[in-house]
RNA sequence: GGCUUCAUAGCUCAGUCGGUAGAGCAACGGACUGAAAAUCCGUGUGUCGCUGGUUCAAUUCCCGCUGGAGCCA
């Protein structure tokens, strides 16, 4: 099997562009790696590439689910594998694009899940008395005490006899992770400009037309380009406000990425060239043919 | 022109009855195995506007200057 082409990055770097590009120069698939793309109907605020943008190139896990429904790195872990499967099976060569860090590793990694979440009840604890239940079970790598959702997970999975593994090194596939960056400062500054332009491209329809599901969906409640809509929907916060904010939360979630790129991942980084994209693409193209 | 007032971190500001300074936000670093675009942890980054004076010691008190705000002419 050929090494599977991993491009990763921080928000607004051009990822998607460049993973279209290469699919076609290597006659590849594009696997999604993206948490926000995988559901239907989150197109601008999520940055998906579009069907003109796709170019006729196969994408796979984007738009497979409803807004009210919700989905998990367990459930990212068994599509992509199933899907690395297919297009092996083809004999095509497969890129996995996104920034959501997690959901790559645990696909690609010997991350283990047991099929279906539980969420066991511990609302009448402290986080310190679940912290304490934790240590009376002998694990390393405690959760902080204020992690409570990290605490009640944990909890859960020991109370529940769920095997514990930490396989963050073991590798189930071949892969090359390609990693765009830029200058920090710049990218903040595209990345602000980003926003405004979804904004110009019809973000605020996009955002209407979902209001009606936001009381029971939890990825709008919890993404960025879209959490921050809940006060202008329903509190009357200003839109500049609001747009302000998802800047904000862009920039910082770009920070994270690189964080999580940086330290969980093997990233052989390559630095955008903006005024010739084409620059860029050849010289990930080059890098890979040099090492295939 | 006269009087009053302000000037401290990237921003908004607190403070030192004279012993070279914090808070929030931002920023930066990190963790990450079922919400991950989530959740959480850590770090103060500074000619205290400039100049001179008093003092063992001035960001703090005093003179002057510069800049901003306000009031009176």
């Amino acid at each position: 099997m050929k090494d599977i082409i991993v491009i990763v990055g921080p928000t607004g770097v051009g990822k998607t562009k460049l993973s279209i590009e290469l699919a076609k120069r290597l006659d590849a698939e594009i696997i999604n790696g993206d948490s926000v793309a995988i559901y239907k109907k989150l197109d601008i605020g999520s940055a998906k590439p579009s069907i003109e943008e796709r170019d006729g190139v196969i994408h796979h896990l984007i738009d497979i689910r409803d807004v009210r429904e919700d989905y998990s790195v367990f459930d990212y872990q068994t599509d992509c594998r199933q899907v690395i499967e297919d297009i092996n099976s083809r004999d095509k060569r497969i890129i996995i694009v996104g920034g959501t860090g997690l959901y790559i590793k645990a696909a690609l990694y010997d991350y283990k899940f047991e099929s279906g979440t539980t969420y066991n009840d511990y609302s009448n604890l402290t986080n310190e008395e679940i912290l304490d239940k934790i240590k009376s079970y002998d694990v390393d790598n405690l959760p902080e005490l204020n992690n409570r959702r990290r605490l009640e997970r944990l909890l859960t999975k020991l109370e529940n006899g769920e095997e514990i593994t930490n396989n963050k090194d073991k590798l189930l596939y071949p892969i090359k992770v390609i990693g765009l960056t830029t200058d920090r400062e710049y990218l903040y500054e595209r990345i602000n400009k980003r926003v405004d332009l979804m904004i110009n491209n019809g973000l605020l329809d996009e955002i209407n037309n979902l209001k009606e599901f936001y009381k029971d969906s939890r990825i709008l409640n919890s993404g960025i380009g879209y959490k921050e809509f809940r006060d202008y929907l329903f509190n009357n916060v200003e839109l500049d406000k609001v747009i302000d904010k998802i800047k904000l939360d862009s920039r910082r979630f770009a920070k994270r990425q690189y964080t999580f790129f940086n330290n969980q991942f093997d990233t052989k980084w390559f630095d955008v060239d903006f005024n010739n994209f084409n620059n860029t693409i050849n010289e990930v193209y080059e890098y890979i043919k040099k090492e295939a």
